[in-house]
DNA sequence: TCTGGGGTCCTAGGACCC
DNA sequence: TCTGGGGTCCTAGGACCC
């Protein structure tokens, strides 16, 4: 039996999570911010008509947005990571095979049916994600993954569809191919686009009909793919399982540039708490631990420095103090005084299960008489919030710490933010 | 004078994604 | 003054081995 991919894509998920909470802003231009209130990440359909683009610095545009009534969030991620859970238990419940491809994205791979039934399951999940959730979803599908994203930006632009097109059933799939710039097609990033012009290249019809091995040689295989999708020959298969994780990062920039070493190690220890607690809640261990610093890129008025080390640990581990200790060595060894530094971070790589580990005889157990103290620290932080309880090294006064000013209430995950509806008391 | 060839593994950096 | 953060995959090149 053949089989389509449907794609079901969030409509500007971070302004539609926010919207949920203010209706009052339906209609109106909504913009989200990066961490630290850095730049647009995500822009309401109004604010994407003032010529608001994605990732502009958000100190160039204030002006402007105030001037045009636009609505400024910073990024909480708590809210739209619980909204996404919400959305993809949803589609989970209504379709047996989907892959969660991003906190606004999932793949579902469809049994062909007839044209009308195919249509009518999407406006169906679309429906239902509407209804239950409250957060507008477009959904595009395709003999591809590659198609189905391309048949979403369709069902995007083009009010008529109702926010749900089918490209597999499309009378001329080629005249839409031919629409669609080249750098729009999934895993044809700026750089690709550069080459494929070079070329003459152009729009992702171009792309279909080029020579696959001329392809190879300017791009390499993740060309190759876009070409053999684009053909319908379907090269991405869904993941319903997602793969075992290979790295956990963590990493900031600070408010304002910092210079002292003692506050890079308070911010490098917060990191590492972070990321240390993320490796127990999935049960994994670390044998790598690199650091990294860096002044920031566009100042091209003061001395760059930008560097990382790595360190492999004697034994994998998840034990923060360990961590901790490791990392701070790195850093000391790592920092050269007299730079403003904006940013620094932490990264595990050589991932293994926390349960499968060789032991070493000539290391203290340490860690093994640590584990239930990480284990009370996750649970109270879990409970009462990320910061209950942390490490001293990680600094208490925190003048590096993100700026978020116009940060949302945790509205779905914390108690004490949960939205008000009236004040009445109740009494008895 | 003249110094192989092929395989594997690892790493850093590039490119891309959301 | 102010420009995000967290991921993956691919490739080229170096180190090493026989």
């Amino acid at each position: 039996m053949s089989v389509v991919f449907a794609l079901v894509d969030c409509n500007n998920f971070y302004v539609s999570c926010e919207r949920l909470f203010k209706p009052d802003l339906r209609g109106r231009p909504v913009v989200v911010l990066s961490n630290n209130d850095g730049c647009i990440i995500a822009r309401s359909n109004e604010a994407k008509k003032l010529g608001i683009g994605m990732g502009e610095p958000f100190f160039k545009k204030k002006a402007f947005l105030q001037q045009q009534g636009v609505q400024v969030f910073s990024s909480n991620y708590a809210l739209y990571g619980d909204l996404s859970h919400r959305v993809m238990s949803i589609l989970q419940q209504l379709e047996p095979e989907v892959e969660i491809y991003s906190i606004d994205e999932a793949f579902i791979r469809l049994p062909v049916q007839h044209d009308r039934t195919m249509t009518e399951c999407a406006l169906n999940l679309k429906e239902r994600v509407g209804r239950c959730v409250g957060i507008p979803v477009s959904v595009g599908m395709g003999r591809t993954k590659t198609l189905a994203k391309i048949a979403t930006s369709v069902a995007k632009e083009y009010p008529g569809y109702q926010g749900v097109f089918d490209l597999e059933r499309c009378p001329d799939q080629e005249a839409v191919l031919a629409t669609v710039k080249v750098n729009k097609v999934w895993g044809i990033g700026g750089r690709s686009t550069k080459k494929l012009n070079r070329q003459g290249v152009f729009t992702a019809l171009d792309l279909k009909n080029s020579d696959g091995r001329r392809i190879r040689t300017v791009l390499g295989l993740p060309g190759l793919r876009a070409v053999m999708e684009l053909r319908g020959e379907s090269c991405i298969h869904l993941e319903q399982c997602p793969s075992a994780r290979k790295s956990i990062v963590s990493s900031r920039s600070f408010r304002k540039p910092i210079t002292s070493l003692q506050d890079l190690k308070e911010a490098v220890s917060s990191y590492i708490s972070i990321a240390a607690s993320k490796l127990r809640d999935q049960g994994l261990a670390a044998a790598n631990l690199h650091v990294f610093l860096s002044t920031s890129r566009f100042r091209t008025d003061i001395p760059q420095f930008s560097g990382s080390r790595m360190i492999t640990l004697p034994q994998a581990t998840s034990c923060t103090p360990t961590l901790i200790k490791a990392g701070l060595r790195e850093l000391t060894a790592l920092y050269k005084p007299g730079y403003p530094y904006n940013k620094a971070g932490i990264m595990f790589t050589g991932l293994s299960h926390a349960t499968m580990q060789q032991q070493n005889l000539f290391i203290s157990a340490g860690d093994i008489r640590n584990k239930p103290l990480m284990e009370a620290l996750d649970r109270i932080n879990d409970y009462w919030g990320r910061d209950t309880l942390r490490y001293g090294s990680s600094g208490l006064a925190r003048e590096w710490s993100m700026k978020q000013v116009w940060k949302s209430p945790a509205y779905t995950t914390s108690w004490t933010e949960l939205p008000m509806v009236g004040t009445h008391q109740v009494k008895g």
